[in-house]
RNA sequence: GUGGGUAUAGCUCAGCUUGGUUAGAGCGCCAGGUUGUGGCCCUGGAGGUCACGGGUUCGAGUCCCGUUACUCACCCCA
């Protein structure tokens, strides 16, 4: 029989030990954050039905044409890993009545989400996402308060050198007027445009402004900026937002060029980028979908949100080594002599564990100094020594590691003493 | 899907150019350095089909070819 190491599957990762706190911290962030917008939490499920997404996230995009999860079930339903948050939050904001709720409604979500990529720094197959909404109205005031939301979660994080790219892409009513300059410009430059764009001139014409290629550089420098050709709602709801911004102090650079992957953005689109994580640099993508509900299926609903990725945020916390509180050792390690020793230490174990204090029994066949060599590298607090000694009087001989200082006492002051000497 | 890079101990890597007896280091792990005690230091031990498969050669971790995996990047995104 072939002995065959298991490996993970690709673009997937172990999150050890060691790199909890990290997640630990930015989870706690991300509950208090929420907390303080007052968003409530909402779980949707990993899996959804395939539909769903290829209406909600689009036909045309990326993620629908070669990055889901698709899989068919035993019931002959086509299954897919969520790639993003939205559709299922707006499906369970439609199946579950949530209009009925007072508007706006305010959820957010974490957890993991799947897309079939080729994996490299910052990009994975399965990641993180935090994902929040805003459902119910069209106030720019709620495209100020995702956007904020992000970037408190930036500033409480201790983060360094992000930028926010803001951009408006209008809505039904101005977008198609837009785009006919838009295409009527870039026919006059067709020569001096790559391949993807010529297809991108028919296909997606948005697409045309976010290509990285050099040759087409020049030709998105003198094309119209979409801000200058708005509609006058659109363009209010633009200015109100920058309004807000700007009195707030919100640091954001606007980007005509900003047009996002996804089908169902109106108006607002907004990135934050981050520097020193590769070249995956987006930490953070969102925008307003003010047609998406209807779409699938619920009363037309105005809607806001974002996502952030959770990994590329533990890389930028390592990277510019934001403190995280680690994990706390035990408080209390028993070294002991000898099997009589041990049924002893567990018997005291107990009672600490009652009290909630965090307790550690040394393992059978190690010589004391074996045993206290292991209690100080897991950082106890306090060494207790149970011997034959002890045993014969109901003491214990307990050690603080910090100071050396070692006492003997009784065992049934255990804690007492560490009440009074501290934790 | 398309490119580049890398594969030797749990981890980080030497060794390859100039093939040659039992493949190394640091860290980590385990155990010791007499009488029941950590951190520093010293000693010892466990742990490797040198990614896999072919080829050249008297002889391959080392040279050649192929495969696979990982990784970075492109497209695009978190």
């Amino acid at each position: 029989m072939a002995k065959t190491a298991f490996q993970l599957p690709k673009g997937t990762r172990d999150i050890l030990p060691e790199e909890q706190p990290y997640w630990a911290h930015l989870n706690a962030v991300i509950r208090e954050i929420t907390d303080v917008y007052q968003y409530a939490r909402l779980d949707v499920p990993v899996f959804e039905e395939t539909a769903l997404f290829q209406r909600g996230v689009g036909e045309a995009t990326d993620i629908v044409e070669k990055e889901m999860y698709t899989f068919t079930d035993k019931g002959q339903n086509s299954i897919t890993l969520r790639p993003e948050f939205t559709a299922g939050v707006i499906r369970s904001y439609i199946q579950n009545g949530m209009s009925s709720l007072p508007t706006p409604v305010k959820v957010w979500s974490t957890g993991p989400v799947f897309r079939y990529e080729r994996p490299q720094s910052g990009r994975f197959r399965q990641f993180h996402q935090f994902n929040a909404e805003a459902i119910g109205d069209k106030d720019p005031v709620l495209d100020f308060e995702i956007m904020d939301m992000a970037f408190r979660l930036y500033q409480r994080l201790g983060f360094q050198k992000l930028s926010f790219q803001l951009n408006s892409i209008g809505c039904p009513e101005c977008r198609p007027v837009y785009l006919g300059r838009l295409v009527d410009y870039y026919r006059g430059h067709t020569a001096q445009l790559c391949e993807d764009c010529k297809k991108r001139l028919d296909k997606n014409p948005l697409r045309l402004l976010d290509c990285k290629q050099d040759m087409c550089q020049p030709v998105i420098a003198g094309a119209p900026p979409i801000v200058q050709h708005l509609c006058d709602e659109c363009n209010r709801h633009f200015k109100a937002l920058c309004l807000y911004l700007d009195s707030l102090n919100r640091p954001y650079t606007l980007n005509h060029r900003l047009v996002r992957g996804l089908d169902y953005y109106t108006k607002t689109v907004f990135e934050v980028w981050a520097e020193g994580i590769g070249s995956q640099n987006a930490v953070c993508g969102g925008g307003r979908y003010d047609g998406l509900i209807e779409l699938l299926g619920g009363q037309p609903t105005p809607s806001v949100g974002f996502a952030a990725g959770l990994e590329r945020i533990v890389m930028m916390m390592q990277q510019q080594q934001i403190p995280v509180p680690g994990l706390p050792g035990p408080v209390i390690y028993f070294a002991c002599q000898h099997q009589e020793a041990q049924k002893q230490a567990l018997i005291y174990l107990s009672g600490l564990r009652d009290s909630g204090i965090a307790g550690l029994v040394g393992l059978g066949g190690r010589s004391f100094k074996a045993q206290f060599r292991e209690a100080n590298r897991r950082q106890a607090r306090y060494v207790v020594t149970l011997g034959d000694t002890e045993l014969g009087s109901s003491s214990v001989l307990i050690k603080h590691m910090e100071t050396g200082d070692q006492e003997t006492i009784q065992g049934d002051q255990l804690i007492r003493y560490i009440t009074e000497h501290g934790r």
